[in-house]
DNA sequence: GAAAATCCTACTGCGCAAGTATGAATTTGA
DNA sequence: TCAAATTCATACTTGCGCAGTAGGATTTTC
């Protein structure tokens, strides 16, 4: 029942681009990111490359260049991208709806470990396919503003500019 | 997301020993287990060994012994089994109730992940910490009775004999 | 052209999952 | 009492995947 390092940190820089972007700054930069998230660069490097490459987020090279959203926030669930990065949501093979391969069980209709670990499959995916990113980002930013803290990856000239209207 | 073999064979093997018990055969050998379920055997016996250790199953050495449970289905319950072989059902560490430990968020209190995570650990611990052994083989029992399928590990003599009163 | 960024690929270390292997200790029945 | 059948204990193996590092190529801005 573990998320790899890889996808925490794939899904902390993708809420920090989202919190960021919602605060009229688009794009940050992976140093940035490792920065604030305290996340070794490269290592960042290489997991937005590959979000990249599934269209979560787009980047522009050279100076000044960073990443950012490549769609709308409330487009993207978390199911998917931790499919993306850790592979099927199921505990086991044998309840996956996307990648489903069969157990050694003899009766894979009558077994009792399958039913309770459909159940499980099933309460994950309901949490990870029905919150969008948006949603996470609001709620965060939302705590933030009542509790008076300023997020960290802003500008200094940017920080203690009211959040909500 | 994943349960270790180990795990679903050490589940596997509770739920058939449980099934058996119920139909008035309390006590399952190694062999007959990894037949059964098609398991490689020596791997599935210090599975047992350590489910021995933890007190869920007895057994008896040497020639027509086996394994037995040693409490009560109804006091089984699948979470603490799971957290004694795979360790904690938490995705990510600062989310688990039974095993904390923070990870590098320069602010767990305001952590998007943290929250989306502690909504997933909790769905799955209310799932694997409410259901029990009990529950689970009477499930299985009952709809093995419905599909008039005979349970596998019985002995001959003891097929066809009515399941429910 | 220099600096600052992303992009790309390869490599490493190492811990752990999933078993194998070997033999000792115990129980039963002949 | 001995042989067979079982669990018990421990050590070993093998491969793979996670969590990074390393180094340089490419692109953009000033
Ligand atoms: S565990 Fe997959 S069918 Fe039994
Ligand atoms: S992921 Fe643990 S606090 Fe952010």
């Amino acid at each position: 029942m573990n998320l790899s390092k890889r996808c925490e940190y794939g899904l902390r820089a993708l809420i920090d681009i989202g919190i960021a972007s919602e605060l009229g700054r688009p794009r940050l930069q992976v140093s940035e990111l490792a920065a604030k998230e305290k996340l070794p660069v490269k290592f960042l490097e290489q997991i937005l490359s590959q979000l990249k490459a599934a269209g979560y987020v787009k980047s522009k090279r050279g100076k000044f260049g960073g990443y950012s959203l490549a769609k709308r926030m409330d487009r993207i669930k978390f199911g998917p991208v931790i499919r993306l990065i850790d592979g099927p949501l199921a505990p086991i093979r044998c309840v996956s709806e996307t990648s489903y391969a069969c157990c050694t069980c003899p009766d894979e209709v009558h077994c009792g470990l399958r039913m309770l670990m459909l159940d499980v499959r099933n309460a994950i995916a309901k949490i990870l396919d029905r919150y969008t990113l948006a949603e996470i980002v609001e709620i965060t930013l939302r705590k933030l503003h009542r509790d008076k803290v300023t997020p960290l990856f802003l500008q200094p000239s940017m920080r203690f500019v009211s959040i909500l209207p």
